[in-house]
RNA sequence: GCCCCUGUAGCUCAAUGGACAGAGCAGUGGCCUUCUAAGCCAUUGGUUGUGGGUUCGAUUCCUGCCAGGGGCGCCA
């Protein structure tokens, strides 16, 4: 945001070093000075020190130890700088040179660009490179439960993501619908449950019928013949039993559907394993003629031996086997060939797969056996793991243990306990509108723990943990834009129109605004990074200081100039915290 | 046996190689005739698993060890 003082600033700190024939950096780096009512930039001179005491080492002269010289460089600087335009301050401290910005002018241009640029603010112009990110890869026939909820809300905010930074996302997903799961499932539909149609709840009807067929194999192994039987009759395309593998896919497909539309994501490709498999079949046909691929069959299966092709001693990809010994195709089989659909599809920059931890030698093996394939995009290929979601005791959900916690439960369990509090705080609203920010809030609660935290840590669950609506939470920043917008609405007139401030900033006021300040640049490094956890840093910390603005500077009482100016700041924090939560896909309700 | 990840306050988690390691929850004590108390203020709590190393400077990078989790030819 500040980038043309900083280049400025640079400029003369480079004239000073030549001057003073001091080595000169790469690059500077700027990090906001540590709040202490004042607004500022920083940059030290450690490294300068350091470099110069290696290039004099040689020379008999006596240098003072680097954290001194480091700031005798800064306090020189301190000096020739003076005061530059736009700046109210500058000192030399510990090593560091601050520069304290004049509030006036700047804090008036932060808020004039926020409400300015309105819900672009914090997003940088597209750039036309593309890129494609699949996620939350559900199986049909099972059950949906929270250990799923990862991967499609990082999914889902990395894409946000890429989208304010400027890329052009292709929002992919890949369903797991067809495989040994789902014939086992076919196959106790038709003999325990032929023609009956899911409840209503048919997601959870779904996975508790595969709960049952799984059960009915484990008490009786004998009748894997028969299951065995139905993926015959599948490969080869009985009507039959292809009509209703693709109705009962759908009634999964249906109920997926629904859980995007509740937590707000949507998909602009959808792939699935079926449609994968035939490709996947021809491609391993072509490995085996490039002679990449190894077919061991009927005895074994075909395997590329990676380590080998790629001349390594040491052993690190592995073997990975893409056709079973029977011809039947696997994960791998899939893999490989929908990743050069996807690029035969789309102009892909790089091609991300929000998959798993577990994950992760399988997706380098696939990426690296595409190499050595010849193609030039397997290195646009890029694993984005994730660790999972546990219960408490380190428990691993499993649909087929029975340890797991159903998303439409956490859901509803999430917002009727929202709705208990819409209700005690605000009894005179419509239900309706009650519903509609118990939605908001509930979710929210939800999705905030799943991105507040790295990507590769395990979370666990705790029922109890996800629904305390209190301090580091989604409902905390929701709340902050309520109180934003309350006093908006109460002040009864249109935001004023842009103004400089002419009272002293009062501290909250100045941090505010440098909070405000950043998200742009934060965007960037999320976005490069891979990390939400940034935005809701960042989101966390710009309600919890509007909070404080909120206490300590009143708005509609105070006097009229002021007061032109704090409404513009609420407006432009308002902006600010419903554009961050939407990057985190989680909504800003108006009242609460 | 080989490979990957994690270890920070009682608990859950932060911290572009840099200024005193910060929040929330839990605990204690305050603040609602003033813009919504889902909030604010104060306070308690740390040898960053551990031994070395690199560096002017290490929670961060390298390495040994300890503890936990995950992965390794026909599961997805």
């Amino acid at each position: 945001m500040f980038e043309t003082e900083q280049k400025i600033i640079e400029k003369k700190i480079q004239d000073y070093y030549r001057d003073n024939s001091l080595p000169e950096l790469d690059e500077f780096k700027w990090v906001p000075v540590p709040f202490s009512g004042e607004w500022g930039i920083s940059t030290s001179f450690f490294q300068t020190a350091a470099l110069e005491a290696r290039q004099r080492a040689n020379i008999e002269q006596k240098l003072p130890p680097v954290p001194q010289r480091a700031q005798e460089i800064a306090a020189g600087l301190a000096d020739y700088l003076g005061t530059p335009a736009g700046f109210s301050r500058v000192e030399a401290v510990k090593g560091y040179i601050n520069l304290y910005f004049s509030t006036e002018v700047y804090s008036a241009r932060v808020i004039d660009l926020v409400l300015e640029r309105g819900q672009s603010f914090g997003c940088s112009a597209p750039n036309d490179k593309l890129v494609m990110v699949e996620f939350s890869q559900p199986n049909t026939h099972k059950a949906f439960h929270v250990a799923h909820l990862r991967s499609m809300i990082y999914g889902d905010v990395l894409c946000r993501l890429m989208e304010c930074a400027g890329y052009g996302v292709v929002r992919a997903n890949y369903y797991g619908d067809i495989g040994l799961h789902v014939i086992k499932w076919l196959w106790n539909y038709i003999k325990y449950h032929a023609g009956e149609r899911p409840t209503e709840d048919a997601t959870r009807w779904m996975g508790d019928m595969y709960a049952e067929a799984t059960r009915r194999l484990e008490e009786n192994p004998d009748l894997e013949s028969e299951v065995r039987d139905i993926y015959a009759r599948w490969d080869e395309g009985d009507p039959e039993v292809v009509a209703l593998w693709q109705e009962t896919r759908q009634w999964s497909l249906d109920g997926f559907q629904s859980m995007y539309d509740i937590l707000d994501i949507h998909f602009d490709r959808v792939y699935s394993n079926s449609e994968a498999e035939k490709p996947g079949k021809l491609f391993v046909d072509e490995l085996i003629e490039n002679g990449i691929a190894e077919d061991e069959r009927p005895e074994g299966p075909v395997i590329v031996r990676i380590d080998d092709q790629l001349g390594l001693e040491k052993e690190k990809y592995r073997v990975l086997v893409i056709l079973r010994s029977d011809g039947t195709a696997l994960y791998s089989t899939e893999d490989l060939a929908l990743a050069r659909i996807k690029f035969r599809e789309y102009p892909l920059e790089k091609s991300f797969y929000v998959v798993d931890v577990r994950q992760s030698l399988h997706f380098q093996q696939v990426f690296k056996t595409l190499e050595i394939a010849g193609y030039p995009w397997a290195t646009k290929c890029k694993h984005l793991p994730y660790e999972l979601v546990n219960l408490p005791g380190n428990v691993v959900m499993a649909s087929r243990e029975g340890t797991v916690v159903l998303l439409e439960d956490l859901i509803r369990e999430s917002t009727s306990r929202a709705l208990e509090l819409v209700e005690q705080k605000n009894p005179q609203l419509a239900s309706e509108k009650k519903e509609e920010i118990a939605r908001a809030v509930g979710i929210g609660a939800i999705k905030f723990p799943l991105l507040s935290r790295e990507s590769k840590k395990v979370v666990t669950f705790d029922w109890e943990q996800a629904l305390d609506f209190n301090g580091q939470a989604a409902p905390y920043i929701q709340y902050a834009h309520v109180r934003a917008n309350s006093i908006l609405s109460r002040s009864m007139q249109p935001i004023p129109a842009p103004l400089l401030p002419q009272h002293v900033l009062e501290p909250s006021e100045v941090e505010l605004i440098d909070y405000l300040s950043r998200m742009s640049a934060e965007v960037v490094r999320a976005s490069e990074e891979f990390k939400p956890l940034i935005i809701t840093n960042l989101a966390y910390n710009t309600a919890r200081v509007f909070n404080e603005f909120y206490m300590n500077c009143p708005v509609l009482k105070a006097e009229p100039h002021i007061r032109d100016f704090r409404l513009r700041l609420v407006a432009a924090t308002k902006q600010v915290l419903a554009n961050e939560l939407d990057l985190l896909g989680i909504s800003a309700p108006e009242i609460m």
